[in-house]
Parts: C-alpha cells; sequence; structure tokens
RNA sequence: GGCGGCGUACCCAAGUGGCUAAGGGGGAGGUCUGCAAAACCUUUAUGCAGCGGUUCAAAUCCGCUCGCCGCCUCCA
C-alpha cells in the first residue's frame, strides 16, 4: 500500500508504527456554524480511508476531534447572544446531522477541546520547562526559532514567510512567527484556571494533547485539509515534538479543495454550499459518489452538472441490481461457454484484485469507481446475451456481491433498488405516489390492449413530465424516476 | 515577492517510461421495442497546453514559455 506523504512531498509505502495497527487522527470541526461541503469532502474522504483501512484487516483506531472552544465560537456567541458552550453544543449536533446522512461514521474516539484542559495545561508547562515558550502578559507563545526544524510539512522557511509580508503582528510576540499556545482571556470571555491566570487553550495545543492521550506520542497517520498544512499542523509538529523529543506523526494525508469557479470555497469568499443545503437537492449518495469520483488530493469542481452525472451513474448501478434481480437463469441460449461468458468470467475474477490494487495506490477511488463501472457493463452485457444454468448464476451472484462489497467500502450502493427510487422521490421532490403511478400505468395498459397508441403515449409523455419514466417489460410495466 | 500544484476528447476524470491513452456523461449511427425506456454494439484524443531536450522508447523524466489555481491570515 502506497499513501502521498505531506511531510515527503511524495507517495510512500504504508507501514504502520506497529505491525497491523493504525493509529489516525483526523482535524474535525470548530462548532460556530453548520458544515459547508468541503467540511464534507474531508469528512467522507477520511471515512474512506478509515473504512479501507479496516477493510485491509489493520486494527485502526480513529479519532476526530471538535474544536468547541475558539474566537469564532465566541464571536458567534455573542452574535447570537447565547451561551458560548450553547453555540458549541448546537453546532455538533448539526454535525452529526449532516455527517450521519452523508454516511460518515463515527470515529472511535471524538474528543472535545474543552475536555482536555489540564493535559493541555501540562503540555504547555513542559514546553515552558524545555524552554520552548515563554510567558507575556499571562499568555503563553511558542518560540518557533527553539524548534530547528520548523517548515519541514509545509517546505518553506521563515525568511519567505516574513517576505510575505503578511505575517501578524502581535507586539507581545518576541518573533511574528510565533504562536499562542495559551491564551489570557479578556474580560467576559470564557476561561479556565492555569499557572497563568484565566485563560483558555490556543488553537493548535488540543490537537497535540488529544492525539497523543487517545493515540501516541507518535501515530501513523494525521490528516486534514490541505489548508491546515499551514500553519495548524506545522505548529502541531513544532510543540508536539518539541515536548516530546520524539516523531509525531508518520503519514501526514491532506485532501484537497471544492472549487467554485476554480475558486476554493471558502467561508470568507462567500462562495459555499452548506451540506444541508446541498442534500435538499440531491440524495447523500449522489454526494458521496461525486466527491469520490476525484481523486481526493485533487481539486474538485462543484456543479450541477457533475451531480447529476454521479446520480445517473448511482441509477445505473441500482438498475443493473433490478435485471440481476430479474434474471431466472433460464435463457434460451443453451450453449455451454460463450466467449462473452469468458470475458465476464475474467472481469469477474480480476475485479477484486483491481479494486484493491487502486484503493492501494493511495486511496484511488475514481480509478476504484472506473472498475466498478467496467464490472457493471460486463454483467449487464452478460445478462443480454441470455445465458442459462448454473454457472451464469453463479458469475452473476459473484458479480453482485463483489459491486456490494466493493460499495461498502466506499460505503455506497448500499440500499435495495427500491429504496434507492424513493430516495429519488424525496429527493426530485415529486408529488406523485408509487399509487398515482400504478394507476396511470394501468389506464396506459388498457389502452394498449385497445392498441390506441397515441392514447397510451399520452399518458406516458404526462408521466414523463412529472419525471417518471415507463418501462415496458414482458411481464408488464415498470416505472422508475428520472435521474440527470 | 517566496513556496507548491495543475493543464488528458464536447464535459468530468484515471493514467507519472514500454501492450491498441481506464471509466462515466454527452453526440452520431445501430440492435431490441407498437413507439419508447433500459441494456448492449459501433463511433467520437495518430494524441495528452506549447516549444525544445534526454532515451531504443515519454502524456509520464529534464528545461523554457503560456494559462489557471492554492498556501504564505481564520479556513476542510
Amino acid at each position: 500500500m502506497r499513501i502521498y506523504n505531506t511531510l515527503a512531498g511524495e507517495k510512500e509505502d504504508f507501514i504502520p508504527l506497529v505491525k497491523d495497527r493504525v493509529n489516525m487522527y483526523v482535524c474535525g470541526v470548530t462548532v460556530y456554524d453548520n458544515c459547508h461541503i468541503g467540511h464534507a469532502r474531508s469528512a467522507i474522504v477520511f471515512d474512506v480511508i478509515q473504512r479501507y483501512l479496516k477493510y485491509k484487516g489493520f486494527n485502526v483506531k480513529f479519532v476526530r476531534n471538535f474544536t468547541d472552544i475558539d474566537d469564532k465560537i465566541i464571536n458567534r456567541a455573542k452574535k447570537e447572544g447565547i451561551p458560548w458552550d450553547e453555540v458549541a453544543r448546537k453546532y455538533t449536533e448539526e454535525f452529526y446531522n449532516d455527517m450521519d446522512s452523508l454516511g460518515v461514521a463515527r470515529a472511535d474516539i471524538e474528543p472535545k477541546a474543552t475536555e482536555h484542559i489540564k493535559e493541555i495545561i501540562d503540555i504547555v508547562k513542559g514546553l515552558i520547562d524545555k524552554g520552548y515558550a515563554y510567558e507575556k502578559d499571562s499568555s503563553i507563545y511558542f518560540e518557533v526559532n527553539k524548534f530547528h526544524e520548523y517548515g519541514k510539512l509545509s517546505k518553506r522557511d521563515k525568511e519567505d514567510m516574513i517576505a510575505g509580508a503578511r505575517v501578524e503582528v502581535d507586539e507581545r510576540k518576541k518573533d511574528p512567527m510565533d504562536f499562542a499556545l495559551w491564551k489570557a482571556s479578556k474580560e467576559g470571555e470564557p476561561f479556565w484556571e492555569s499557572p497563568w491566570g484565566k485563560g483558555r487553550p490556543g488553537w493548535h495545543i488540543e490537537c497535540t494533547a488529544m492525539s497523543i492521550k487517545h493515540l501516541a506520542e507518535s501515530f501513523d497517520i494525521h490528516g486534514g485539509g490541505a489548508d491546515l498544512i499551514f500553519p495548524h499542523h506545522e505548529n502541531e509538529i513544532a510543540q508536539s515534538e518539541a515536548f516530546t523529543g520524539k516523531p509525531f506523526v508518520k503519514y501526514w494525508v491532506h485532501n484537497g479543495f471544492i472549487t467554485i469557479d476554480k475558486e476554493k470555497m471558502s467561508k470568507s469568499l462567500g462562495n459555499f454550499f452548506t451540506i444541508k443545503e446541498v442534500l435538499d437537492r440531491y440524495d447523500p449518495e449522489v454526494v458521496r459518489f461525486f466527491l469520490l469520483s476525484t481523486h481526493y488530493r485533487s481539486p474538485i469542481e462543484f456543479s450541477d452538472e457533475q451531480l447529476k452525472e454521479a446520480e445517473v451513474s448511482i441509477d445505473r448501478y441500482y438498475t443493473t441490481l433490478i435485471r440481476i434481480a430479474d434474471f431466472s437463469g433460464n435463457g434460451d441460449v443453451k450453449d455451454k461457454t460463450s466467449g462473452i461468458e469468458k470475458t465476464f468470467e475474467g472481469v469477474v475474477n480480476s475485479f477484486k484484485e483491481k479494486f484493491q490494487a487502486a484503493m492501494d495506490d493511495d486511496f484511488n477511488t475514481a480509478l476504484a469507481l472506473g472498475h466498478i463501472f467496467e464490472l457493471i457493463r460486463e454483467t449487464n452485457r452478460f445478462l443480454d446475451s441470455r445465458p442459462s444454468g448454473q454457472k451464469p448464476s453463479e458469475l452473476i451472484s459473484k458479480a453482485k456481491e463483489l459491486l456490494s462489497e466493493a460499495g461498502g467500502v466506499l460505503n455506497i450502493f448500499r440500499r435495495a433498488p427500491d429504496e434507492w427510487q424513493s430516495a429519488l422521490m424525496k429527493s426530485k421532490k415529486i408529488q406523485l405516489t408509487g399509487q398515482d403511478v400504478l394507476n396511470k400505468i394501468k389506464e396506459r395498459e388498457e389502452a394498449r390492449q385497445k392498441k390506441d397508441w397515441a392514447a397510451s403515449d399520452a399518458i406516458r409523455k404526462e408521466l414523463d413530465e412529472k419525471g417518471i419514466i415507463l418501462e415496458d417489460k414482458k411481464d408488464g410495466t415498470d416505472w422508475k424516476i428520472k435521474v440527470g
């Protein structure tokens, strides 16, 4: 297995610190507002990574934190006129609502910053004792100059950054690059007692405290969005390695951004969609599929067109499932082994290997989906050849299992076709009920018996305009939701 | 200004030295059908931003040019 390691700047063989075990920490969200679709990408990417590692047989311990104390939370509380911890509680709940919809599994441990104040204070104390941190006006700062490897993750040196002239000037710091480990609280702000007076933790220190506590001083994978590389993860490395004297993380994994008109989706630009807004129009599985159809490190352009394509793709899967269910095994081709069967057998037998090879190569979900659709196409092709006998039945059920297994890793393709149809009715806000449609089908069938094609086609057209497609089959007429 | 990434068909998107450049969507033609839909078949990049170079061999490595984006500030 190979993983792109931001620290190394290239793909590396994945060798966990302890054989067969993976300790993994992913930066979660700051709970001050509803999540947007960019948060969904990060959550889904690491959800799939976590699922795949478990699928491969690793004993995975997955930690994803909540930042529940921060300037943004305090500001939000002021704005809404409610207590800061009420803001955190509310948006933690919203986070769960969104992530549950999207099929993002709960992490094994989901720690909160405010539940680790003691651990944070201990680490800050330790850093002061070791000479890496200093106090100024009851706040504690990490002295970046003392940590000589500073910049090794983001690949830059201090001079470059200062030349950027965008470093915030804070008179209390010895050096503009120094960052706060502990912030003295201002009047009216939330605080915890500390050896330096009333204050609260800085942003970066919580991840050091929580990852060390729940995983170890050194662990395997640390993930998050690419925008966390600097300063957040760079600072985590500095304070963690200064504190423990050990390498902090072996593999740093970062997901790319979602863009709108080629620009990064972000709160400050205002060009974002919340998860709730998107889920109002598309089924969660569609969103998930869309996000997995591009490699996790590449930017992905958010667009209706692409979401509709994802919807069509998923529908193709469920349509094939229906065809498989309809397969009787009593085709009229008595033939032993056709060329089509040989091809199908080959695709079935090589699928798992190809799927795993794709996922083993830095979690290439886009390639994995390509293999999935090759299998779907071959399954349809084989079904079209109307095979009969036991071997075809076995091959088809094996194909079905393989699709289901791969879908399980990506956490898509988990429903029955009729559940998918119901979900589409909801997301497309179709007003008709199933019974309405059946009545129309019956009416049309009567017209068809009389060979009144005009009346028959009028009904088809009427339903089509309402988003319903009719499919005439040998033993009756089926209907489905129009996708795309 | 510093650092980094990207540019593959009409659209999306894999592919980072070597069989005929995955897969999906769209278009065109066809099979099937009362007509459709679905499915399948054929077709849609002698070429991977451009120009040079390395190599027996490059979309893939190197150099330059053009274009786009990100990070350097809270940010998934």
